[in-house]
DNA sequence: TGAGAGCCGTACCGTACGTTACGGTTCGGC
DNA sequence: GCCGAACCGTAACGTACGGTACGGCTCTCA
């Protein structure tokens, strides 16, 4: 199922077509799914014409869109090795971190709404596609980090995925599905700070080993 | 904002109009947002002039079905006296295992589906509904259990909201996100009393007390 | 039994939007 | 300067669907 589902297949894209690219992004934060291939036309200051030239119809134009902002997210990678606790919370707080930054920037949520709605009525894959770029990717991104805290000592689990997802429900808690449904949660970066600390601190209480476990409970 | 939006409202349904909410629900889950008014009518064997009358426009007979659904959801309270650990951990497991099964249903898939494309429009209070009668409306019933195993000494926690989002996430983690983007994760009855019960061994490690934490750790 | 209300089935209307077609403009190559 | 390609702006087409109107059927109640 979610074998290549373009993860990585940098379609080359002229800045004329990332412009226009753009302009979707702005109008799928504004108007959500409503948007008019005329809207985005007038928009792009571009013809309809050239619209499905490039994209074929509005729903490459918009598995475009997806691809062209997950290609925009990708974040770097960490150092696995000389991993110490210190270290280690570092990296789960800077992931956390990161994760509840872009789920609760406003691009995401449109683009996450959109796809949602395409999954309901079968009608492209972006869903597929906003997964294997989101919930999966960073799953591939952050196992690697746990595997090495486990080499290292430092973590004790049997199942990485079960760990990885158990740290995904730490740090997301209910933000996203509240966002997707239009509650007006804000996240500042202090709170997405201690938030990410406060999910790495219980991941390590229930994951971590007598060297990284936290001494204190966070009450 | 999330004052009385109709969480309850015992609108008087006929059984005629129940009916039709019914045939409603199913083709949501098949079609998604996509049905159309005509389809309604002929699922349910009825004239469109008869929805209109009834429910005044497409929005309304949506709305109407969302609180339906929402209305047959409500789910018994717990004893909050002569609670024990033991007590506790079931009534957690239950209401972690009953959550899982509620958002994992294809009812509850498809209507948070339409309520995010709708939250997205801005078209309509859809969104606000379902968060109201899904994510708030467990939160209420869940606090008060937290708060009896907190004066029962069983449970250490400052702010019960934070408490209570911790729990979500635990039980939850990725499952709804998924679902919606229409990933093919389906979940058995006994993989749902497998997670509720890692949900609440994980919960009750991180907020129990002596009398109530897990003596071994969970793997 | 007959009048009226409620509802079914269907035809109809208006509109919005995806898609296509086309005339006009710019620009690089010869 | 001329040609063709690419592209802009806009008009036009076809369709799908929300909403309305209407004729006919059934059931209730006086």
């Amino acid at each position: 199922m979610l074998t290549d589902l373009n993860i990585n297949d940098e379609q080359e894209l002229t800045a004329r077509q990332q412009a226009v690219l753009d302009a979707v992004l702005g109008l799928l934060v504004e108007e959500g799914d409503a948007l008019t291939m005329t809207a985005v036309a007038r928009r792009a200051s571009c013809s309809k014409e050239t619209l499905y030239k490039w994209f074929g119809d509005r729903d490459g134009l918009l598995t475009a869109t997806v691809q062209w902002q997950a290609s925009k997210v990708r974040a770097g990678n960490y150092d696995l090795q000389h991993l110490d606790a210190a270290a280690l919370r570092d990296s789960l707080e800077g992931f956390g971190a990161n994760w509840l930054q872009v789920i609760s920037s406003s691009t995401s949520v449109a683009l996450n709404r959109v796809a949602v709605s395409h999954a309901g009525s079968g009608k492209s894959s972006l869903g597929q596609i906003v997964l294997a770029n989101g919930r999966f990717a960073i799953g591939e991104r952050l196992k690697p980090l746990l595997e090495a805290g486990r080499a290292a000592g430092l973590l004790a689990f049997e199942d990485t995925e079960a760990a990885f997802r158990t740290f995904f429900g730490l740090v997301g808690r209910d933000v996203q599905i509240r966002l997707l449904l239009g509650d007006a949660l804000t996240l500042g970066a202090a709170e997405i700070a201690r938030d990410a600390a406060r999910a790495t601190q219980q991941f390590l209480s229930l994951f971590g080993t007598e060297t990284s476990r936290p001494k204190a409970r966070f009450v």
